[in-house]
DNA sequence: GTGGTCCATCGTAGAGGAACGATGAAGTCG
DNA sequence: CGACTTCATCGTTCCTCTACGATGGACCAC
């Protein structure tokens, strides 16, 4: 059952949609904007995390095929994107399952939306 | 001359409300986003934006008083934010008065919310 | 003019980001 | 088992960011 099969995998569940309680204001928000923000600071990670919605669905390695740019500096802005809680990595057995945390990217407007 | 700047005039007048007909995904898009993310990327960058949005009229070096920073590293963030668009200064007499660029804040909100 | 305020810029030091190739762990297939 | 694929991590180089004090320009009051 592991034959290239796009949007059928189902690594990301759907999240369940539960609203964010958080402040949009104060140094705490500062510091998670500023880190979200961070995130996004790069034009290879903008496009990563297109790729990543556009494909609501998970790849794994594809994305390296999509950047002009080598698979460990893509590893890195993964790596990047899923520290700052953006986006989530499944291992599925020897590809790993990137795919967007949705609420995190709600958090993000809700952020900027608070300006 | 310009002798008609009073104090209480405020130095950012209403902007217009015109349309960013500009589209919200593409390389362009992206690189734009990721210069506006990389302007927010810090904390203290986020709480000068908040300082100038809450004074929706301008200020100048109030936000030295407000952050914990020396005046010349909040003026390199100042720098920076204006080099990104998100913010303007205006030269009033020997002190400077920096707003929100509310056109560019519509637009981070539009390329956040086209994601 | 002199003096004082406000602010940008320079110079510098240290921390962190971005890019790559090389290496190796984990897993799959024959 | 052995060969191959997929991806993370390491080590390196170069460049940018962040912070500060010091300097100097522009402006106003006197």
């Amino acid at each position: 059952m592991k034959s290239t099969a796009q949007a059928s995998e189902p690594c990301c569940p759907p999240a369940k949609e539960q609203a964010d309680l958080r402040p949009v204001e104060g140094d705490e928000a500062d510091e998670e904007l500023a880190t979200l923000a961070k995130a996004l600071a790069h034009p290879a990670r903008v496009k990563i995390v297109r790729i990543l919605i556009r494909k609501n669905a998970c790849i794994c390695g594809d994305i390296v095929d999509e950047l002009p740019l080598a698979q460990s500096t893509v590893s890195q802005h993964l790596k990047v994107l899923k520290d700052a809680g953006l986006i989530r990595g499944d291992v599925d057995g020897p590809r790993v399952c990137y795919c967007i945390e949705p609420h995190a990217l709600r958090r993000l407007r809700a952020l900027v939306g608070g300006l």
